[in-house]
DNA sequence: ATAAATGCAAAAAATTTGCAGCCGT
DNA sequence: ACGGCTGCAAATTTTTTGCATTTAT
């Protein structure tokens, strides 16, 4: 299995201010080659080769999202994942209900924030969105059949 | 302060199959009467009045989800909420990235279904979706000035 | 009567913190 | 050399589970 060609973890690193260290390195990559979003317990699982502990890749992962390199999002139950988004646009999820697969898709829907700021009271200005669905992958349908 | 007039939980109760005791009922008013979802945190406080144990609490949640009575979501960070939906339409949430706060809106959106599906590979029929934004509320936007 | 619901205690899982030492810059 | 980053251990927080007992139907 090759690593993505294209892209240079380090440089994300450097920019960021961050060390180049061997685990926020793969941390990186794997989350950046991930097409989708990664839980807490993959990411420590694939981070144990390195020899790094729960807790600094939590410590990684904090620090990665104050600096909008990666985004924390729960898509299921007690479930927190991981995903990169530095560059990338707005991107959606679909999650199997059944197996809990998750697919990656993009979706643009223009002027969202401001109809949703229509309609609220208490907000004037809606500055972000987070749009899940939620139905039966094809390879859990045909099981049920 | 008055509990809601109409809605009758005892009620809600017995269609679902459950039995009527006083934590459930306490527990089903108030997440009927909330306007927003409550943190399981909330929820646990509200029912020691009753002498609720939070074990009790979770199985009860977990217990109306399965029902389709309430609905579980995390919002924020590490922070599971639940929301009463027997009934009600879709609703969806904006929150304030600086202090939390939570306003359910009414935002509804034809065929999102279809053209989500078919953006999609894995899944040829999407039946959720959850839709969920994000700002400054006005009072947290008046503060920073 | 009987099956569901509860309280209590204990276990398990998830996340955070303190601190001394290591390592990238 | 400095400060960020790490491992390790321990503390917190959140959620689940087992079991004997109570309670609604």
């Amino acid at each position: 299995m090759k690593k993505s060609a294209s892209f240079d973890a380090p440089e994300v690193l450097q920019d960021a201010g961050f060390k180049v260290t061997p685990l926020r390195v793969l941390l990186l990559e794997v989350l950046h080659d991930a097409p989708k979003p990664l839980p807490v317990s993959v990411l420590v699982r694939k981070t144990k080769r390195v020899g790094a502990d729960s807790a600094t890749v939590y410590r990684a992962l904090s620090a990665f999202v104050e600096k909008g390199i990666v985004k924390c999002l729960s898509l299921e139950k007690d479930k927190t994942s991981y995903e990169y988004i530095l560059g990338k646009g707005h991107v959606h999820h679909v999650v199997c209900d059944s197996c809990g697969t998750i697919e990656s898709i993009s979706f643009c829907m223009r002027n969202i924030h401001a109809s949703a700021a229509a309609k609220s009271k208490q907000f004037k200005l809606i500055k972000e969105h987070s749009l899940e669905f939620f139905g039966t992958c094809r390879k859990c349908v045909r099981a049920v059949r």
